[in-house]
RNA sequence: GCCCACGUAGCUCAGUCGGUAGAGCGCAUCCUUGGUAAGGAUGAGGUCACCGGUUCAAAUCCGGUCGUGGGCUCCA
């Protein structure tokens, strides 16, 4: 029998025979400790795992305990040993679909008439830890599809022989764990001992390949580490999210609620959700105001006709509601707000030397959303976009989205953001425009993004069938992404509307049209920021950012005083001056998140000042009504940027 | 929309086997006037989401509708 020489990444290296597998040329290669940490090892771009047999020369990286890819194998496996314990407890009548790794954890799906619930849970998690003690081996073989295709079909495992078919491969892989064999690329564990913490978390129903024309099946969720403190941390940050719901905070807090009897989807701001949303919009003007930007409001229904010149009738049906009459004429509830822009662009002749014109709008719209995909204020049927079109010339777009991604970046910046994932979507099949033009924006977009010295990942074919996109998502405290901003370029509706202006020559040309939303919606953004900041929000856009607390009825009337003064000096104040005793009123203010508690008691009436007590229990030396009026203006000024 | 779970006072929740409803917080009144995270007493407050059915009797059982939650799908 030949050798082949192993190699280990930037180290040992040795010779064995061919047939070795990957975890026999791992024990050669590392250290009794080190090995104990490896799970798999990367060849060239692929990950194997222990079973596979080594056929020629090779440079092995291991795959270790701690690294993503780690993981990934681990919940794999964990959704295995889940599959299994399921079987062994429910028989074979249950058949099972697929059960990949996930971020933060695996699933897998069943076909079951009865619905899985938590008493089954605990049954389920007995009895993998039962299995998991045994330390089970994984094991790989590899068949021909058609015998793997007959072995299933044996079992009755539809969707199993449904995937063969449509692998349309020579052979397939099958991994054995115990008395489970199951279709599977890999890679797995070399043996289940290396489960050393999990837990079952959900149960929901999905539907076979995404698809709700197919079967529902019953998807149950669950996560997996390497030690136990892992799991406990991961299961106190998910304690932590929710504490942080903005749905919970927004009622708690008083800053929106939603009715039945109102609709579904359709938010009341309360008023101190409402000041918060003011303190958002009012920046958002000045900012763009500044960044020279003109403000433009326009009406929340339209005549059909314009939907259907826009191409919405055709397009985006389904997310519209239905006409009303008005006087025998059919109007309906706006999705979108670019086709008023249009009509103020249309408004008259436009001239070269006009553009770039950039028109903002908190524009609100509304769009049918199933009953059930609504959720909170983060998904909703009634929502304002903070929108803005500009029309510019060919030459003027590369600057149009620099200046955008500017403006965006600084806007998130100020709310606390400053990680996001950004990518570019490029032409779908199906697209309106010459491929020209295409490629000119799309190039625009990307140089833009060099420009400004982002890293984006490029997703081929996800651009809009009438331009193509950025979209941002930006990460919250808890590291969680979220979509909010979108740069989308347009040459459908300035084809459309017949948009033109009058160049250097005299005659008509078609302006680019930019349509970008940086907060996306103001209800998203809101409910992110409740999140991002678990409700403690800084000074500058907090809904109150101080209250007066009196520590005994004396005080009362000078209290009202210090109240209309701090009012008028454009404090948001409020006062608290129950009959009840101090530490009562300031947890209810720390429980309420207000930065500021103002303590007037006997000694502040006469020496005419407030004591300022601090969010985190903290005095600050006593000072008049004024002083603290510019301490606020001072660090508002900061918080926003200015 | 689909699958599963849930809907009881303003909020958080209890309510057994079907016999017409309870707590804590909040609110009101009174006592107390207390200096940095909950002082005490009394009281008001419910069409048990809605509609229908079974039953002598329904918060409880059954059906439907609406809403909420976890997902699927979609997306700002």
């Amino acid at each position: 029998m030949t050798d082949i020489s192993i190699t280990l990444y930037k180290g040992e290296s040795a010779s064995v025979p061919v047939g070795t597998t990957v975890g026999e040329a791992i024990s050669t290669l590392l250290s009794n400790k080190q090995r104990k940490r490896t799970v798999a090892a990367r060849i060239n771009d692929s990950i194997t795992d222990f079973t596979t047999p080594l056929t020629e020369d090779v440079t092995l990286t291991p795959v270790q305990i701690g690294s993503d890819e780690a993981f990934d194998i681990l919940r794999h496996s964990t959704a295995h040993i889940m599959a299994l314990a399921v079987r062994e407890i429910f028989g074979p009548d249950i058949k099972i679909a697929i059960g990949p790794s996930i971020e933060n954890g695996f699933y897998y799906d069943f076909l079951r008439t009865e619905p899985f619930n938590p008493e089954d849970f605990d049954k389920i998690e007995t009895k993998m830890e039962e299995l998991v003690r045994q330390a089970l081996p994984f094991t790989r073989t590899e068949i021909q599809s058609s015998a793997a295709i007959s072995r299933f079909d044996a079992e009755d495992e539809k969707y199993k022989v449904e995937l063969i078919r449509d692998l349309e491969s020579d052979t397939v892989t099958l991994y054995q764990v115990g008395d489970f064999t199951d279709l599977c690329r890999g890679p797995h564990l070399p043996n289940t001992s290396f489960i050393r913490a999990f837990k079952l978390l959900r149960v929901a129903g999905a539907y076979w390949r995404g698809d709700e024309n197919n079967d529902v099946l019953q998807r149950i969720y669950g996560t997996s580490f390497f030690d136990r403190k892992e799991l406990k941390k991961y299961l106190n940050a998910l304690e932590e999210a929710k504490k942080r719901d903005h749905r919970k905070l927004g009622k708690e807090l008083e800053l929106f609620t939603v009715k039945e009897d109102i609709g579904a989807g359709l938010i009341l701001w309360q008023p101190k959700g409402a000041q918060l949303r003011r303190l958002v919009e009012d920046y958002w003007k000045d900012e763009h105001y500044r960044h020279d930007y003109d403000l433009l409001y326009t009406p929340h229904i339209a005549r059909q006709d314009l939907w259907k010149t826009s191409g919405h009738l055709d397009f985006y049906n389904e997310n519209m509601y239905a006409p009303m009459d008005i006087d025998g004429i059919a109007y309906q509830l706006k999705p979108m707000n670019c086709p008023f822009h249009i009509g103020v662009y249309n408004n008259r002749k436009r001239s070269y030397r006009e553009l770039p014109i950039r028109w903002c709008e908190l524009g609100t719209v509304y769009r049918y959303e199933r009953a059930g995909a609504l959720h909170g204020l983060l998904r909703v049927r009634g929502f304002t976009q903070d929108d803005a079109h500009i029309f510019c010339r060919p030459d003027q777009l590369e600057d149009e989205i620099f200046n955008i991604l500017e403006l965006n970046l600084l806007i998130l910046k100020t709310f606390g953001f400053d990680q996001y994932d950004i990518y570019l979507s490029t032409r779908p099949e199906k697209y309106v425009g010459s491929d020209e033009n295409w490629d000119l924006a799309t190039e625009s977009l990307k140089l833009a993004l060099e420009k400004k010295g982002l890293n984006f990942e490029i997703d081929p074919g996800e651009g809009v069938f009438y331009g193509p996109k950025i979209d941002i998502k930006i990460k919250d405290q808890l590291g969680r992404s979220w979509q909010c901003s979108t740069i989308q370029v347009d040459f459908n509706l300035p084809e459309r509307f017949h948009l033109s202006y009058i160049g250097k020559d005299n005659s008509e040309h078609q302006p680019i049209m930019i349509h970008r939303a940086l907060m996306g919606s103001l209800e998203r953004f809101i409910g992110v920021l409740i999140e991002h900041y678990a409700g403690v929000f800084p000074l500058w856009f907090a809904p109150v950012q101080a209250r007066i607390l009196n520590i005994t009825d004396d005080q009362f009337e000078y209290c009202e005083k210090i109240f209309k003064l701090l009012r008028q000096g454009g404090i948001r104040i409020e006062k608290d001056l129950r009959n009840e005793k101090l530490s009562y009123k300031i947890r209810e203010a720390q429980v309420n998140k207000i930065p500021y508690m103002l303590i007037i008691g006997e000694k502040e009436k006469e020496n005419g000042t407030i004591t300022v007590r601090l969010r985190d229990g903290k005095n600050l030396p006593p000072m008049t009504a004024s002083e603290f009026i510019d301490k606020v203006a001072d660090e508002v000024r900061e918080g926003r940027g200015i």
